[in-house]
DNA sequence: GTGTCCATTGTGAGCGGTCACATTTTGTCC
DNA sequence: GGACAAAATGTGACCGCTCACAATGGACAC
C-alpha cells in the first residue's frame, strides 16, 4: 500500500502538498496538482482513512442508530443511506440501540468518540428523543432528522407530506367513484397517524363533500393484526365502505386478506390502499396501491444537508425542514366502484 | 478524553505498561496491573480504536457485505450479528454490495484495507462466490460462512440442518393425522430448496410410508407470488392435500391467503407450514407454524469462531462445519386433519 | 560483595496522515 | 534591478497507540 510519502517522493513534492491536493486546497499550482494527481494514479494511492481520522479527530462517516429491524422501516432507510453514502464517497457506521437502553449514554459516547463520527442521521423514534439529541450536540455531532414528530430548531429535518399524500389517496379513490371510504388509522403515538387521518378528512372538504362518517375511521396500530381487526370492524358494518385506506401497508395487506377470506373479489368488491410501499405491497396479490415514501431522496437529501452544513449554518439556524416528494403508486388493489 | 499517557502518569508507569495491561500481557505484576486499572477507572479511560487500528493495522471489527435487504434474510442476520458483536465487544462494519458489481474488487479492497477489517462474515449468496473469497484470502481476511451451498475447505461454515428441519415439519403434520401433504419448493438455485425437499421425502421413508405423490411437490421461488401459484396448483387438484408445507414463510403466507380466498378455514380445512420464522410468520392470521432459523445462535457461533481462530488453525484446516439448532415453532396455522 | 539471570518495566520510533508555522518562490511595481 | 507582498511549498511536531529493543530491578549462587 502506497503512503502519502511515496506519492510525495514520486511527484517530487512534500507530503504536505500531496495532502493539500487531496483536500482541494486552493493554493496549489495547477502544474503541481497535476503532477501529484499523476503520481497518485501511478501508485494507485488510497489515503488511509484511519490515519486521517486519528489526526483530524473526525471521520467521513455518517452515523445511524438501529434497533430491531422487524418493522422494515429502519432497514429500508439503512439501505438507502448506504447507497447515498456510497454515492457521496462516505461511509456509513451503524450502532445498535434497542431494548433496555441501560447505559445508552456510554454506548453513544463510545460510538461517537471511538468511531470519530461527527455527523448522524436520526430516525424515528430516536429523532424525537431530546436527551439523545442533547448528548450528541454536547459532543459536537451534527444531526439530520428523518421524519421527526416535530421539527427541531437546531437540526434540519427531512420530512414527507403525510397529509397531502393521504389526500391524494382519497382523491384517487374519489376518481374511481368511491364515496364510502373507510380508514384504518395508524398507531396513536406516531405523528404520521394523525397527519394521515387529517389528510383523509381534508380530502372530503377539498372536494366539497360532507365530512365523512366518523364510524368509517377505525383505530389501528400499524400491525398486521391491528389491520385485521380494523378491516373486520369496517366490513362488519351494515353499510360497509367500498374502499379502505389503511395507514400503512401491513394493515392494508391484512385488509386484503380479511376481505378475501369473506369471499370478496379485489378490487371489484373492495378497493384497498396502503401507505409506505413496503416490500409486502408489491409482493402480495393483489399488489397494493400505496404511497411510496421517497427513501432514496430522503437519504440523499440528508447527506446533502450534512455535506453543506457550513453553508447551512451561515444561512441561519440550520433548522431547515426539507420536504421530499412522495408518489402514489397505483397497482392492482384499487379499481372503479362496482356499479349499483 | 483521557489518553494512555494520562493513565500512565496517574498510575506512575510508562504508557507501554498501560498498553500491556489493556492487552492482557502476561508479564505485568498484579500490583502494577491493579494500579493501572484503578487509574483507568478514575479517568474513565477509553482506548482509541482509531489509534490502535492505525498502529496495529487491524481493527476489532467484523465485516459484512450487504445487498438489497428486501428479502429480510440479510437484515435479520445483520441485526443478530450486531447483537453478537456488541456482546463480544466488537464492532460491525457493513459494506454495500449489490446490483452491478462493477468494480467490486476495488470496493472490497478499500473496505478491507481502509476499515482495517481482518475478519468477515459472508452470507448467501456471496459466501459461495469463489472470486470474492479468493480476494479476501489474498488480503489476509479470515472468513466465516453462513449457510453456504457447499462447505469451504478454508473457512468454517455455520449451517443449520435444513433436511432434518423439513423432516420435523412433516412429522409434525403426520402427528396431526395428515397424509396428503403438499410441498411448495424453494428457488431451484438455492441449495436449501433441495435439502428441504429431500427432508420432505425422507420423512415418508422414515415413517415407513410410501413415497409421496410427486404431483404434490410443486415448484416455487421463495416469493409471495410464487407461493400463490404453487398454492393454486395444489388446491386445484382433484384430491387436494390437507396440509401444505411451503419452503419459506412468504410462500406459506401466500398459501394462507389463497386458501382463505377460496373460503377454506385455517387450520381446519388446511394446515400450512412455513420455514424461517420471518416477521411475517407471526404477523399474519393465522400465525404460521414454521421452522425458526437460529440467527442469534448462528451469529454468536460466527463470532466465537472468529475469536478462537488461532485455536482453530492449530486444530487443523480451520474448515469446521458448525451445526446450529433450529426449532419447530407451532402456531395457529396447523391443526388436526378434518375428520372424514 | 558481585556476577548472573530472569521477570518486569521503560525508551524511542513510527503507523499515515494533518496542523501551525517557517520558508521559498513568484510576480509586481517603481 | 531591488524592494515588497502574496502565493506556493516545506518543516517539524503530533494525533494515540503499539512495536522492537534496551534497561532496570530483585533473587539467587558463588
Amino acid at each position: 500500500m502506497a503512503t502519502i510519502h511515496d506519492v510525495a517522493l514520486r511527484a517530487g513534492v512534500s507530503p504536505k502538498t500531496v495532502s493539500r491536493v487531496m483536500n482541494d486546497h486552493e493554493s496549489v499550482t495547477a502544474k503541481t496538482r497535476e503532477r501529484v494527481r499523476e503520481a497518485m494514479r501511478a501508485l494507485d494511492y488510497q489515503p488511509s482513512t484511519v490515519a486521517r481520522v486519528l489526526r483530524s479527530q473526525s471521520a467521513p462517516a455518517v452515523g445511524i442508530l438501529m434497533g430491531d429491524p422487524s418493522g422494515g422501516y429502519q432497514t429500508r432507510i439503512h439501505h438507502a443511506l448506504m447507497v447515498a453514502c456510497l454515492q457521496n464517497g462516505r461511509h456509513l457506521s451503524a450502532e445498535l440501540v434497542e431494548g433496555d437502553m441501560a447505559g445508552w449514554q456510554d454506548r453513544i459516547r463510545a460510538f461517537v468518540t471511538e468511531g470519530g463520527v461527527r455527523e448522524m442521521v436520526l430516525l424515528p423514534p430516536e429523532c424525537d428523543f431530546a436527551p439523545l439529541k442533547a448528548l450528541l450536540r454536547e459532543h459536537g455531532v451534527r444531526c439530520v432528522l428523518i421524519s421527526p414528530t416535530s421539527p427541531d430548531s437546531l437540526s434540519p429535518s427531512i420530512v414527507m407530506d403525510d397529509r397531502a399524500a393521504a389526500r391524494e389517496v382519497v382523491e384517487h379513490l374519489f376518481s374511481l367513484g368511491h364515496e364510502r371510504i373507510g380508514h384504518i388509522a395508524g398507531h396513536p403515538d406516531h405523528a404520521a397517524s394523525t397527519l394521515r387521518r387529517n389528510g383523509f378528512n381534508e380530502a372530503y372538504a377539498a372536494a366539497g363533500k360532507p365530512r365523512p362518517d366518523p364510524a368509517l375511521i377505525v383505530p389501528g396500530d400499524f400491525s398486521f393484526k391491528g389491520g385485521l381487526a380494523g378491516a373486520q370492524a369496517l366490513l362488519d358494518m351494515d353499510d360497509p365502505p367500498t374502499a379502505i385506506f389503511a395507514a400503512n401497508d401491513d394493515m392494508a395487506a391484512a385488509t386484503c386478506m380479511e376481505a378475501q377470506r369473506r369471499g370478496l373479489k379485489l378490487p371489484d368488491d373492495l378497493s384497498v390502499v396502503g401507505f409506505d410501499d413496503a416490500p409486502i405491497a408489491a409482493a402480495i396479490w393483489p399488489s397494493l396501491t400505496t404511497i411510496r415514501q421517497p427513501f432514496d431522496q430522503m437519504t440523499q437529501r440528508a447527506i446533502t444537508a450534512l455535506n453543506g452544513w457550513s453553508a447551512n449554518e451561515a444561512l441561519g439556524k440550520g433548522a431547515a425542514t426539507i420536504l421530499t416528494q412522495h408518489s402514489l403508486v397505483i397497482r392492482e388493489s384499487t379499481g372503479p366502484v362496482r356499479a349499483g
